[in-house]
RNA sequence: GCCGGGAUAGGGUAGUGGUUAUCCUGUGGGACUGUGGAUCCCUCGAGUCGGGUUCGAAUCCCGGUCCCGGCCCCA
């Protein structure tokens, strides 16, 4: 019998590698030449890393293991984590904005279906540094960038947390995850009874989150206006008005008495508008979507997603959005933008790459095996060469590079050694010609570039 | 964690309780120690695992594992 993989990891064979490789070279050139920088983190860490960020709840799908020493350790489920926690330890100090990228692979204890895995790779970059719409824009612009560069048609939704978290804040706190739940899984009728059973449906937030498009943020910015004027209806109790929005201390009176321009800043509606302004400079369609939540739990600002097209509800490959992580690994605040991508996603989706170029074969008569390998060894510095081991005659060296796929094989034995001439095969056709050496080396680079 | 469908050589498959498990492809060798994918011959190689029923199980039953699809979840 056999050892089998563990349950949700894969095994990638010569043609699925080199297609992984190949885009995510393709997505490494792409994110360079926007100027970031790919840092890598260790492949665990400590268990604490990842319960602070998101809590005891995802105890239960993370790898976790006690080390030899007693310490409490994870398989990294994420890479914003590690990253913002390598950032807070050494590149504080360093000049902001800091672009980073990482392309790794991550461990979720999930069960596996289509398109998820327990291991998998996730790709991403950071902007740390700052909060501003041109960061944001810049960071969605490199996403659409890199989704582009794998040969992938994306639709980008981008949302913005500020309005609904005040929403959020005027509804009794234990509602609020529900609410949330329901916003996230698209479920507006069960979302509608539960906010009329809380008195809770005249605030706008069912308008909200159905504003789409072009006319989405005026309308936003109509809801935010009217939201200071509101309280709940019946409702138990007064709700923490105000305890979601960010900016920590806000009286009632004092609130109330604002104008609406002033709330909309505060809600950092303006700055959205301005992100979505600077997304057009970046030549990058977005539809503004306020349904977009990324579970809340410590995104800020504007928040973002991708689905590639044509597909259905497997269909997100990208999520990301600005966040205020470093205080809660012990640094000081900083705002960032981040996003990763689904790279196992991706793969199912690209298409039209070829395989790797099969090797020249160099086939040889054993009587000059010694000088074939030092023949190989010189071509070996521009060009992948390969040479029999299985002890074969010409006959089978020649049956085994047809396999291999080969386009070309160099072929040698006493009579061209001795007259310096290498024979040249095309396998396509069977054409040969004898060549000096410098002449086959030049010809095989060249068909080598060609391809 | 839940529901459903699966699992037979490396890949693809046939086989409804009965000798030695079918075929294709593939691997290695040979015909063929200076010219390829053809042909022929030989070889290698399999019923997911564990229990049960039975004189006898790839086949029927139970459980585990893994795969596929869906649910939950998705930082």
């Amino acid at each position: 019998m056999t050892i089998q993989r563990p349950r949700g990891t894969r095994d990638f064979l010569p043609h699925d590698a080199w297609r992984r490789r190949s885009v995510a070279r393709s997505m490494e050139g792409a994110v360079e030449r926007w100027g970031y920088q790919e840092v890598a983190t260790p492949t665990f860490e400590h268990l604490e890393l990842f319960t602070i960020k998101s809590g005891e709840g995802i105890l239960e799908e993370i790898y976790q293991f006690k080390d030899k020493g007693g310490r409490d350790i994870a398989l990294r489920p994420e890479l914003t984590a590690p990253v913002m926690r390598m950032y807070v330890s050494e590149l504080q100090n360093s000049a902001k904005p800091l672009r980073l990228y990482y392309f790794g692979n991550c461990f979720r204890y999930e069960r596996p279906q289509k398109g998820r895995f327990r291991e998998f790779w996730q790709f991403g970059a950071e902007l740390i540094g700052g909060k501003s719409p041109d960061s944001e824009a810049e960071a969605i612009a490199l996403a659409e960038d890199l989704i582009s560069s794998a040969g992938i048609d994306a639709d980008f939704h981008v949302g913005h947390l500020g309005l609904i978290r005040t929403i959020l804040g005027l509804i009794p706190p234990t509602s609020r995850s529900g609410i949330m739940r329901m916003i996230d899984k698209k479920e507006r009728e069960r979302l509608a009874e539960e906010l009329e059973r809380i008195g809770a449906d005249h605030l706008g937030l069912c308008d909200l989150i159905d504003l789409k498009g072009r006319s989405a943020l005026d309308k936003a910015v109509e809801i935010a206006r009217d939201l200071p004027k509101k309280e709940l209806k019946d409702s138990d109790g007064p709700a923490e008005t105000g305890k979601a929005l960010h900016s920590d201390s806000s009286g009632e009176g004092k609130r109330s008495a604002r104008t609406g321009r002033e709330v909309e800043a505060e809600l950092g509606l303006d700055q959205f508008q301005d992100m979505v302004d600077l997304l057009d400079c970046h030549g990058v369609e977005a539809t503004i979507d306020f349904e977009i939540v990324r579970g809340l739990e410590y995104y800020t600002g504007t928040v973002f997603e991708a689905y590639a097209s044509g597909l259905g509800a497997q269909s997100q490959i990208c999520g990301g959005g600005t966040y205020q992580l470093a205080s809660l690994f012990g640094g000081k605040e900083a705002f960032s933008t981040g996003f990763g991508l689904g790279f196992d996603r991706i793969m199912e989706i690209v298409e039209g790459l070829a395989g790797p170029l099969p090797p020249v074969v160099l086939a040889f008569t054993p009587d000059v095996k010694a000088e074939a390998l030092r023949m190989a060894r010189e071509l070996r510095r521009s060009i992948p060469i390969v040479v029999d081991v299985m002890g074969r005659g010409l006959g089978a060296q020649l049956k085994a590079a047809a396999s291999l796929g080969a386009r070309h094989v160099v072929i040698i034995g006493r009579k061209e050694l001795d007259e310096g001439r290498p024979v040249l095969r095309e396998m396509e056709g069977g054409d040969q010609e004898e060549l000096t050496f410098e002449e086959l080396r030049e010809r095989l680079i060249d068909a080598y570039r060609e391809k």
